[in-house]
DNA sequence: CTCCTAATGCAACGTTATGTTGCGATAGAG
DNA sequence: CTCTATCGCAACATAACGTTGCATTAGGAG
């Protein structure tokens, strides 16, 4: 038994950060993440993500004792992956380039699995839902930095929240991504930029 | 054996559509809506679905050899319900109206976690990937409507497709429902309409 | 370098849920 | 009324989850 130990402990807290459960567990998330996005949701077990990892099965049940915990904290980990944040001093520009990068990363086949898996997971319990609902948060962040910038240059007007203005931009691009599977081409996000600016423009 | 079988059949093809078999399909998918929502998505097995139903687990297997299918269908068919077509003669009033409906029906924590599942579903098989979309994309027929409408009254820009604009307005709510988690309430949906209309409204 | 211990490998086990099958019973359809 | 598709029932096989005890290994501390 340990001499000092936290009663309350999260479960993926490790104790060698530098050593081997570190790459361990790098290596479960990771290999999940390649299952998940290769076989799909329905085709997901422990056994096949630890052979994948190089890993026994008994270590991915030891540190994660349900298998929904796993698969929700990889794929937060994997959600955390930045959007760059444009800076052009021009709000079309900026959210032009916003968009793009935001289609170039959602976009591909494997990330859109992921995405939909993240929104299932919230359907799973409240708490995950909480927990999911606070990454997409943190990462419309950097969509509200660009429009409440603009707000400040005097391009749009501040009578509106930014996160509804913005929501008007991506809010688009997500319909299409995980419910009518219509396509992302340049138009479209020419088409959206032009239409919600109009509209969000100070007179 | 049946004497004349049609050789590939789907699973859910009732012979008797009047009899009791129609009673039995009715009741199971009505059965795994209500546990869907009660109990959330892991919780979900045959044998509680059939104990609901007032079925045995057998039959359940019997008709749905996988259960994913099971799930998919009865999703679709709760998806089913229509959303009511305003037609005012004013897009203003027809988007609120519409974005409102659209709101009371998804808003409920029950269909939020239906649409949810739907979404996940669709990440499972290429297939169910395509029925999914398909259903989303018949249920936006009656907002394109409107905005076609709009279009022949002269109100809105022809030079832009009815589903790109159509989007605009959709999609910030699908956004905060499925992602963020944000209120929908009628200030949102306003200013969604208000920012949308000024950029699709004819010059 | 050596010791100590946290973390993993390994194997065996219990539990739960899925999906199948054979047979008898029943309820619609003609 | 008769026939047969469908269902109830029970038993079975399979698969995956999750747990546990013990031996082994690797990282950190001194």
């Amino acid at each position: 038994m340990p001499p000092t130990e936290s009663p309350t402990e999260p479960p993926s807290v490790v104790r060698r950060p530098g050593g081997r459960a570190a790459r361990v567990r790098k290596a479960i998330l990771s290999a999940t993440i390649t299952e998940l996005t290769a076989g799909g949701y329905g085709a997901l077990n422990a056994a096949r993500i630890a052979e994948r990892a190089g890993v026994h099965r008994s270590t991915v049940h030891r540190r994660w004792p349900d298998l929904d915990q796993l698969v929700t904290e990889a794929l937060i980990d994997a959600a955390t992956a930045a959007i760059p944040m444009p800076d052009n001093g021009d709000i079309t520009a900026d959210l032009t380039a916003l968009l793009h990068s935001i289609v170039d990363y959602i976009g591909g086949p494997q990330t859109r699995v992921q995405i939909r898996a993240l929104v299932a997971d919230a359907a799973r319990s409240p708490a995950i839902a909480e927990v999911v609902s606070h990454v997409w948060t943190t990462r419309f962040r950097v969509g509200e930095e660009v429009i409440i910038r603009a707000v400040d240059r005097g391009e749009l007007r501040d009578d509106i929240p930014a996160t509804t203005v913005l929501a008007v931009f991506t809010g688009p691009i997500y319909v299409r991504l995980l419910l009518t599977d219509e396509p992302l081409d340049a138009e479209f996000i020419d088409a959206v930029v032009e239409l919600g600016l109009a509209g969000a423009r100070r007179p």
